[in-house]
DNA sequence: TGAATAAAGTGTAAAAAATACACTTTTAAA
DNA sequence: TTTAAAAGTGTATTTTTTACACTTTATTCA
């Protein structure tokens, strides 16, 4: 086998969305950078980026996410969708990631492409940990992301877009819900990720007809006003294109 | 700077897709590989491949994918679309494509990760030239693509729904018309694309609503039967999201 | 010049989907 | 039993989609 440079070139990032059913919130999940042991000359200014690594030579792309992931948030099996790969021969050449690439990288010049993923929790199923480059994680509004390393703001950016544009087709709800929910839960949920109000009774009328809906027969309890109706997904047939 | 081991791992592939106006035909262009000027010892077996090559190390992705269509094509500003990133590990490491990478990379054993870009041209307007790769450059029907090297096979299916997906929103078929045209011919298109067949006067509801055409008052000249309105994009605003 | 040919051009009715809109019911707490 | 909070529910209108067939026009050829 050949000297093994492929681990210098190719990175995978995740933009992970949270969301927060206590206060219809949808968070992105971010690290912040982590200064060095032993401090170094100039003072390290950490910057908050996206969780994410080179992929190992052996390692599939869609492999390395879940990698990604799994070490920040100990959970498997979630969703990734891969959506866009950035490769901007500048991208991590920016003098304000300088000082990262040159404590964690074997070769802080190398040019990297990334190949960047999507997913969704629920924020309470996970509670993330620091990984080695990490100094704190930490969730942001998904609205008010603030500056992040290289081009990360670019990814969340393009991200979100795709989201919005898969949440129906995906069935993406089914991801961020629990098992039983009330119609209330589902449409303040789309409400979020789409930055929209809808007609309560207009809402329901679409998933009514398509059908991916079942009513459980069960009420909510132990709750202080009306209990509403509990709803399920449907178990869908692998029918697609 | 570092020695050069960018250029080993990453390539880009394009999936140009032809359409040929005069029988209806939607086709792919693939390059037929070259053997090399002395034949080695085993005869080699020409794959059809996609026209791609290795991304130089000062090089973006988007303008690494126009540097092979222009090399291939001479032709430039072509749109080219983005569509997918492919990273298994295995990806070219199949027997069969073991021969041509022997011959033609300098690291046949590299591992390498392709972005892929689809694009859209009228047939007659382009006169492929066969690079350093190739020894022929032929024109295949999308619907009946040959086995290809590596996993281009799985590169074209994709490129072909990602298409099917934008065809609409992206205003693809004013890359493929002729500046003035007939809304039969823009019929044509979407069926060919889309595989199905449509009713003339429901079609061109459609477009008559989203005001994207403009009928320009002129009609055919010189040929054998009812001369057809001709119509033209409107040029749109620069304004989306 | 008129008959034949090939494709262009054209409208309406029915069904489905999307939208706008407000009051009643249910539960638990006080 | 009153109150608070959210659940639940229906209809009319508009818009969009779909289905469907005959007439018109320009050209070619007898």
């Amino acid at each position: 086998m050949k000297k093994n440079s492929f681990k210098k070139h190719i990175s995978v990032d995740c933009v992970i969305f949270g969301y927060d059913e206590s206060n219809n919130k949808l968070e992105v999940l971010l690290i912040e950078q982590k200064e060095p042991a032993k401090k170094s000359k100039n003072a390290f200014t950490a910057q908050f980026a996206l969780p994410g690594d080179l992929v190992n030579e052996d390692e599939g792309l869609d492999e390395a996410a879940e990698r990604v992931l799994k070490e920040l948030t100990h959970v498997e099996g979630l969703h990734l969708r891969q959506f866009y790969c950035f490769g901007d021969p500048m991208r991590v050449k920016q003098e304000k990631d300088r000082e990262w690439l040159n404590l964690y990288r074997s070769d802080p010049d190398a040019r990297v492409v990334t190949v960047t993923y999507y997913t969704l929790v629920r924020k309470e199923m996970i509670r993330p940990i620091p990984g080695s480059f990490a100094r704190n994680v930490v969730w942001k509004n998904a609205k008010r992301i603030p500056p992040l390393a290289f081009d990360h703001n670019a990814i969340v950016k393009k991200a979100g877009e795709d989201l919005r544009k898969h949440l129906d087709s995906d069935l993406i709800a089914k991801e961020l819900l629990p098992q039983k929910f009330t119609l209330r839960q589902l449409q303040n949920l789309y409400e979020v990720i789409l930055n929209t109000n809808f007609d309560k009774r207009n809402f329901i009328k679409r998933f009514k007809r398509d059908e991916v809906l079942v009513e459980l027969g069960e009420k909510q309890k132990g709750l202080m006003y009306k209990p509403a109706q509990l709803y399920g997904f449907k178990k869908q047939d692998k029918a697609s294109a």
